[in-house]
DNA sequence: GCTTGGCCTAAGCGCTTGCTCAGCCATGAC
DNA sequence: GTCATGGCTGAGCAAGCGCTTAGGCCAAGC
């Protein structure tokens, strides 16, 4: 409903793939109320109002309000799965894929993260099917970060005792980036992938030399 | 409103120093509540009800929903700052007691994660004056992990580029806890927090040797 | 035995919620 | 011109919300 099936590139502009006008509109006011509020706590009257449009209006886009929040989790999960699937089939050592993962997948959430608070905090609202979805596609991008760690680890680069406890630190440092960033002004997401990818590689790096 | 001003230690029984009985039923069952559905989502009549109470029953004791969500709110957020204030003033390195921080941290938010889950995701439902004074005591909290890794950094046992850096990221790791804990039950709170412990000192550690 | 005060309930008030529906208006095909 | 169509609005419905009120029950104090 809305999302053209494609394999155009991602725009930086967020939510292009979504026509017409009007339900861009829809969403883009959504992802903001949902952001702020959360979603229990906006009103359809106040999603439509901040796209310029009569509350019945919505109706005309989206069957209920939450197909609209299922949108915007799904786009935000492919978006945030198509990132570590790049790092992760990119060039360099696991060292260099694991950063490059994790200063992507930091940045995107620190940009953008209004989307990624309610694509990370909201799951709860979906209805059972839609979540279903959604759970897959969380599965896929946790093995892409395991992939990856254990693919060093094979290498005898990393030294990682537990691979799926570190696979889950790991994406849960990102991943929180969206409760807080905002808040703090000082730091730019390009400077918090950084931090984040040294960090992670601390994280992963043998003891002894 | 029901919470005694008291030097006792802290109990293992959480809310106990909540009375009367009926307040605590109340704190209890809204923390269920809350933790399930999010505090938007939850109505004063499900809160009564598990509680075993009518909806009125409820105002006899707290002013509103949101006093009651305070109330969990501050007996959280006072029992996290003194978990860490005992890690930071024990004994040992440095290590030991960042150590002992993150695995009291992360214990805490794994054990009580339905609690851990209001306390840090609800903020954004308190009142102005109340999210003030929550948002002080996170401001503590904050300056207690920092105040431990600037001893490493001084004591020449840690090597950080970025102190708030580090140390934002070392309470973000611990508190994500209480988002994804319970869906995946392998892992006891007592392991997560040993597993923390490891990762964060790798994070501090010096990279040569 | 009567009063007091703490704790509770049934009923319901005023309001907001997600969502619907009848109808308006611009556009484009014929 | 005319008629269908897609996008939209104003008005409003049924349900559910937080919270209040009037009053009942019962143990403790005198």
């Amino acid at each position: 409903m809305g999302v053209e099936e494609t394999t155009a590139p991602v725009a930086n502009v967020p939510w292009q793939q979504i026509t017409p006008d009007a339900a861009r509109r829809l969403v883009i006011a959504a992802v903001e109320a949902f952001a702020e509020r959360g979603y229990h706590a906006t009103t359809t009257r106040d999603i439509a109002g901040r796209a310029g449009m009569s509350p019945a209006a919505l109706y005309i886009h989206y069957k209920t309000k939450e197909e609209l929040l299922y949108q915007i989790s799904s786009v935000g999960h492919c978006l945030a799965l198509r990132l570590l699937e790049d790092a992760s089939s990119g060039e360099g050592t696991p060292a260099d894929r694991l950063a490059a993962a994790v200063r992507a997948f930091t940045r995107w959430h620190a940009e953008h993260h209004t989307t990624a608070r309610v694509v990370q905090y909201e799951l709860g609202a979906l209805s059972e099917e839609h979540l279903a979805e959604i759970v897959d596609l969380r599965r896929r991008t946790d093995r892409v970060v395991r992939g990856i760690i254990q693919q060093g680890v094979d290498a005898g680069d990393f030294a990682v005792p537990d691979l799926a406890g570190t696979t889950l630190a790991v994406m849960s440092l990102c991943i929180d980036v969206a409760r807080w960033f905002g808040s703090e002004r000082r730091r730019s997401p390009e400077e918090l992938g950084g931090l984040y990818a040294d960090l992670v590689l601390r994280m992963v790096r043998p003891a002894a030399c």
